[in-house]
DNA sequence: TCTCAAATATTCGTTGACGGATATACGGAG
DNA sequence: CTCCGTATATCCGTCAACGAATATTTGAGA
């Protein structure tokens, strides 16, 4: 087994992990990194901006991960700073590369945080939104496949890349997800339909601000303290930045 | 159905969101938000800090979603401000919450970047680092459905919330797929796992130069230009920030 | 040969994200 | 009654992210 070090990087943009596999296969400047990128489709997969690519490579050569080779005028193009990377640089690329391959990361999609949030949508506005969600999900997943068979055709099959499928993958999932999310709230699979309509009914007024109150107390007795707290999420890499806690 | 905006949001923190849910149920201050979600788990979904929490509220305030109602001093408690939400807050919060809800994002998860990258690790390393992902999605997993129960038991039922049963279903779509990842690699399911190792191998000695350029030049013509070029990702919200492009 | 669009290549100013500092209040131990 | 740890509540300085501007070269066509 190898050696997996979970450790606070200096540097923590993925581009910088693209730029240091990059560097790691050959020299060259940031433009024909970004040209790079984007001829293998990682642009897919890896955020790239012009912004953030000078930006990370500046703070990898502050870091020591790569270092200036050489500025070159070749043909009469505009000067180019050539990079290559550093021992360094190909080690913290490996260790980079493990970590991210071998520990899920915590990170917050938007679609969860707005399933955190669905009940601030009256019902029916809920599963109208779902459905479309669905939509554009069918479509994604047509795309690729389409993109996988073109890819298969043409032969260069299998590699139409990895991280293609992985994404497929996830997006099959959700749909299966969202699909029996609609059909579980319609058939109010959770047994709390009619308090959520009604709480929303009651707002509608508008005018009656005793109303709301009381409707909404009735859901914060629904939602709110339940004696269970707290497992502790020591599973984040900080540990600090403390928060809150009720009785 | 109902009218779907996407639009170049001001404020565009998820964070944000979260807050304008919570003063649509009932003005509060900062630090009650704070409490309230934590209460909720829902910072398990929505990432909170301090920093960010203040920082989003100066910004709701300033594009008018929000206001101060006023400044108490209870009991002898450090003074603290209360904030009520908007009429544009809450038609801001309602058409968020539909676009979020109704529309995949591109995001850009971690593992994603990483496997885009897998060839940078030697496949037997590649296979190692993934064995080890799977038993971490396995562990979470198993909190996550243990969680569930136990919420079962307690007759909280239904809701331990849709956003966890969300992340469950993900994550065993993840472990499903790396697992057979993990087959596919080691079955040279794509048949390029010796060309793979050579290019390695090749570069192991370190000292040779010209050999692991050979080697080099072999994986570029595998995975480098292939002719097909560009599906014009109009996907995303911008248009903008255009990048490079080869003949 | 002149022009104009596209490709090449990089820089800079703004701003949101957030770690960590700050400050006050309360309750219990001694 | 006084010390101190914890809960309450907010602020601020730093920095990465990135949109947009800048500048030069090439090539195609009029």
């Amino acid at each position: 087994m190898y050696k997996i070090t979970l450790m606070k990087r200096n540097v923590s943009n993925p581009l910088a992990l693209a730029v240091l596999v990059l560097l790691y296969e050959r020299s060259m400047h940031p433009y024909e990194m970004a040209a790079t990128l984007r001829e293998r489709h990682k642009e897919e997969s890896i955020k790239l901006r012009y912004g953030s690519l000078y930006t990370v490579i500046d703070l990898l050569v502050r870091a020591g991960f790569i270092s200036e080779k050489k500025t070159t005028r070749e043909g009469n193009r505009p000067e180019r700073t050539i990079y290559e990377i550093t021992a360094a640089g190909e080690s913290e690329m490996k260790s980079w590369m493990r970590e991210i391959l071998s520990t899920p990361a915590k990170e917050f999609p938007q679609f969860e945080a707005g399933l955190s949030l669905l009940p601030a949508l009256p019902p029916e506005e809920a599963t109208d939104v779902l459905e479309t969600r669905v939509e554009f999900l069918k479509k994604d997943i047509e795309q690729i496949e389409h993109g996988l068979e073109e890819a298969k055709k043409m032969k260069l099959a299998a590699l139409f890349s990895i991280e293609t499928e992985y994404r497929l993958a996830g997006l099959q999932s959700e749909l299966a997800f969202v699909e029996k999310l609609i059909e579980s709230i319609r058939s109010d699979g959770c047994g709390y339909l009619a308090e959520w309509k009604n709480w929303h009914e009651a707002r509608k007024p508008e005018k009656n601000a005793k109303n709301a109150k009381n409707a909404k107390n009735e859901k914060n007795g629904k939602n709110g303290t339940t004696g269970k707290d707290e497992k502790n999420g020591k599973n984040e890499k900080t540990g600090k930045n403390k928060m809150p806690r009720r009785k």
